[in-house]
DNA sequence: ATATAAATCTGATATGCATCAAAAAACCTT
DNA sequence: AAGGTTTTTTGATGCATATCAGATTTATAT
């Protein structure tokens, strides 16, 4: 953990510090532009001072003025709801993209919120706007990004209002490691960057369900589980667990669109 | 209705086909543009024959071409779940933009299906995109509306991950009633398109909790019912139920919907 | 109009998960 | 290493809502 960099020194830059060399590029931003294009993008991209675990990126009400790619590390986004608990609305790993939500808005909506040591690009959006006017592929790029988000949400819909609790916490594991895995970690192991009450916040489950999914999950020899490091022993089962599963329909229910 | 006007026969172009003259334009994609941009907008949008009522827009599956602005009645949006089940994904009255979560897909990830007798303009995502290219208030328009369905979605996600039911039907109805405002209607009394299976099935709640919490609303005069007409009684009450409640421990509970 | 099907409503019962309570483990701090 | 705090786990209980079953109303077709 790059712990010992002091604020206010200024960020070594590295390799890493450039687009055009970065591992992420292909699951960025820069995704389909050429080397030109990916300069210019990354002149107005800034890299920012490591985030502590628990420091803010930016708080919900904050004036948005700028998106991120999460360079390593992790985010979570959180909403304050009228009684004053957070409802966490997304985590983000590497290479993906966080701020996303504030574009049509003077403010952010939500916060963001390191889980660990994290470091981020900064990309201002008006600047962001004016390259996107010069590139189409850069254009596309943001729009594809959006309606992913987009459609992830609806698969979050889905699994809040469908799915019980083991099929939630299997989504949230085999998800987890698909997004690992494109990222060149393993998808069998990995550590969590949040906390069981962090996850039961995100999956509409009370933590002491998400513990008692774990053990069951340990039980059935699905996971092997230590703290917050995740094996996945059984991915098949468990992928099988997150898709809804083949529920026989009760009576012979034949025409499902009854619209 | 306009149940009259028959297939095949093609629809009468009304002052009402073209975006300028649209009443509908201050909130849909024209936005912002000036009279010649909404004009080179209009020219590449296409007036489609009326939806009858359960007719798909399109298909799960179906090769992404194109986005849809509802000019008249309502689309349902909803995937088919592993278990054949249909799940409920957003609802859109007049002026919404159907169709925007495929963009980054070669084929839509959900489908769309009219409620009642419906209107669409129909817009090819690739002449919109090309058009986007010269009107730079167009790109941030498309930008806007995405994040703002965005940011729908996240509320949605915290409606079904922390909302009981009452206060998710609340939600429902207080959204409506803001939505049919904003395009003149009374946001009083208003007729809802979608049946109360639907309902449920977009709150994730049984139809027959859907139906209680209805009655229950009556009981405490919030709203009147009859079939699919509301009318919002107290709308004060029924907004704060909506919002997530001052919730304070169980015992004290003075709530008198609960029986 | 009459028949038939679909949607809605109401009541009774079952259950998955939240909640409460407390022990055990992990994590800091000094 | 010792003490305190937080996180995680486990068990017992209660409740909101699903599910089942049936009645009633509304819509559709003949």
């Amino acid at each position: 953990m790059p712990k010992g960099q002091l604020k206010g020194i200024c960020f070594h830059p590295s390799k890493e510090t450039k687009c055009v060399t970065c591992s992420l590029s292909s699951l960025c931003l820069p995704i389909s532009l050429n080397f030109e294009d990916i300069d210019q993008l990354d002149k107005i991209i800034k890299r920012r001072q490591p985030l502590k675990k628990g420091e803010h990126l930016f708080h919900q009400g904050d004036r948005f003025d700028c998106v991120y790619a999460v360079r390593s590390g992790s985010i979570k986004n959180y909403a304050m709801t009228n009684d004053g608990e957070e409802q966490i609305t997304n985590f983000h790993l590497p290479s993906e993209l966080v701020g996303m939500d504030g574009i049509d808005c003077d403010t952010y909506p939500v916060s963001a919120k390191a889980l660990e040591t994290t470091t981020v690009c900064e990309i201002p959006f008006s600047r962001l706007e004016e390259l996107a006017k010069e590139l189409p592929e850069l254009r596309s790029q943001i729009l594809r990004i959006m309606s992913r988000e987009l459609r992830d949400d609806k698969q979050m819909m889905m699994l809040l209002s469908k799915k019980n609790a083991e099929q939630r916490v299997a989504t949230f594991l085999t998800n987890l490691s698909t997004r690992f895995k494109r990222r060149g970690y393993s998808p069998y192991t990995f550590r969590l960057p949040m906390s069981r009450n962090e996850i039961g916040n995100y999956l509409g489950l009370a933590v002491e369900t998400v513990s008692r999914v774990f053990t069951r999950f340990q039980n059935n020899e699905l996971i092997a589980v230590n703290g917050k490091e995740v094996h996945i022993l059984n991915m098949d089962d468990l992928s099988e667990l997150a898709g809804l599963p083949e529920q026989e329909p009760r009576h012979i229910e034949v025409n499902a669109n009854t619209g």
